[in-house]
DNA sequence: TGATCGGCTATAACGGTGTTATTGGACGAC
DNA sequence: GTCGTCCAATAACACCGTTATAGCCGATCA
C-alpha cells in the first residue's frame, strides 16, 4: 500500500534505482556506484536510497541476489543429455559466459571488488550456494549415469567449481595472458583433466 | 641527496609509511587504508604520502609488490626433492599458506577488493607473472624427471595456478563451506586429481 | 468538502575521504 | 651569514555515505 499507481511509462522510484545501479555497475565498475551519483542517474535525491532501501549496502544486496538469479538462469539454460561429462563442461562454459558478460557484477557478487560497506552476509552466500547446487545436481547425475566415480557430489562439484572460479578469476583480473590461447591451453585442458581423473576407469 | 641522514632508531619517513601501510592493511583491510589514517599512523601529514609516492595508488602499488615478493620467498623455500610431483603440492600449499596468513594483500594483488585508486598495471603484472614462473619451473623440472608428460610447462603449472587460485579466493571469501573439510575433500584431491591426469600413465 | 495524517522527497548539514595549493621551517651550499 | 632547496604541515576543494529537518502531496476520515 501507499505506492503510488506507478504511472505507465514512468517507473517507480524503486525500479529506477535498481536498473540505474545496475547499468552504473555493469558499464563502470564499482566505483562508480555511488549514492549521489545514482540519485542523479535515477533523477531523484540521495535519500530515496534511505527510505527504499535503509543503505547502499542493502541496495547493493539486490543487486548481487540478481547477479545470482542471472548465472543461475544462464546455467540452467543448458540442456541435459545422455553425455553427463559434456553436460559438466557445457554448465562451466555458461558459468564464465555469464561471468565474461557480468565482470563487475561476478567480483562483487564472489565478495571481490568491495562495493561501499558491502560485505557478503551468510544469506547472501544461501543464495550463491543455490547457484552451485545446479553443479551437484548434474554431478550426481553424473554419477548416477556411471561415468563419475561414485562419491560425494559436492565434494566433485566444489573442485570444479573452485577451479572454475580460479580461472575465470584470472581471466577478469588479466592475468590470464601466461599462455597464447588460455581458453584452449588453461580452461578446457583443466577441466576435462579434472573431469577425467573423477571418471570411473 | 637531500634524504636526511635517517638517525638510528628513527627510520625515514618513506620506510615508516610503507611499514604502516601495509600493518594497516593487514590487520584491518583495505578500508582501513586511507591517507589521513595513514599519516596518523606514521606520525606525519598526508602530504608526505604525495611528495614520497605521488599518490594513494602508487604507494599501494608497492605494498603490491612487496606482497609478491613475500609470495616468492615462501614459494621458495619450500625444497626441491626427487619427487617432483610432491614438490608443485608443496609448493602450492606453501602459497595457499602465505595467502592466507596475508587475506588482504593477497585480494590487492590479485585485483580483487580495490584500493583506493589502485589498478593492476602491466609492471604488476610481470611482477606476479615472476612468481608463477616459479610454478613453471616446478611443471618444467616434473617435466624433465620423466613424471608429468611432455608439453608446455606453462599450461601446466597455468592449470594449476587457476585451480589454486580459484580454492583460496573461495576459502578467503568464506564460499568453501560447501563441504565438511574444505582442504580434504577439495583443495587437495583437485589439485592431485590434476597432477595424476597430467602424470604418465 | 475540509482537516488531518502519513509516507516520500528535497535540502542541508556532519564527518569522512583523496588531492592540491600555499605556507613555513629546517637544512646544506656557498 | 645568506641563499636556495626540500619537505612537511595547514588549509582548502570537491566528493563520499549518512542523517536530520522541513515540506509536499496524496489518501483517509469526520
Amino acid at each position: 500500500m501507499s505506492q503510488p499507481p506507478a504511472v505507465a511509462g514512468e517507473p517507480d522510484v524503486r525500479r529506477r534505482l535498481l536498473d540505474s545501479a545496475a547499468r552504473l555497475l555493469g558499464e563502470e565498475g564499482p566505483s562508480a556506484l555511488t549514492t549521489r551519483r545514482l540519485a542523479r542517474e535515477a533523477e531523484t535525491s540521495t535519500m530515496a536510497v534511505y527510505t527504499h532501501f535503509g543503505g547502499m549496502p542493502a541496495l547493493v544486496r539486490e543487486i548481487v541476489a540478481d547477479g545470482f538469479a542471472a548465472l543461475q538462469a544462464r546455467v540452467a539454460e543448458v540442456p541435459v543429455t545422455d553425455d553427463s561429462l559434456a553436460d559438466l563442461l557445457a554448465i562451466a562454459g555458461a558459468y564464465r559466459a555469464n561471468a565474461l558478460a557480468h565482470p563487475h557484477a561476478y567480483a562483487v557478487m564472489f565478495g571481490s571488488a568491495s562495493l561501499g560497506g558491502y560485505r557478503l552476509d551468510d544469506e547472501e552466500k544461501d543464495v550463491g550456494l543455490a547457484a552451485f547446487a545446479q553443479l551437484v545436481d548434474a554431478a550426481d547425475r553424473a554419477m548416477q549415469a556411471g561415468q563419475l566415480r561414485p562419491g560425494d557430489p559436492a565434494a566433485v562439484a566444489g573442485q570444479l567449481w573452485a577451479a572454475l572460479h580460479g580461472y575465470v578469476m584470472l581471466e577478469l583480473s588479466g592475468f590470464h595472458g601466461v599462455v597464447e590461447d588460455p581458453e584452449a591451453e588453461l580452461l578446457w585442458p583443466m577441466l576435462t583433466h579434472l573431469v577425467a581423473a573423477l571418471s570411473v576407469s
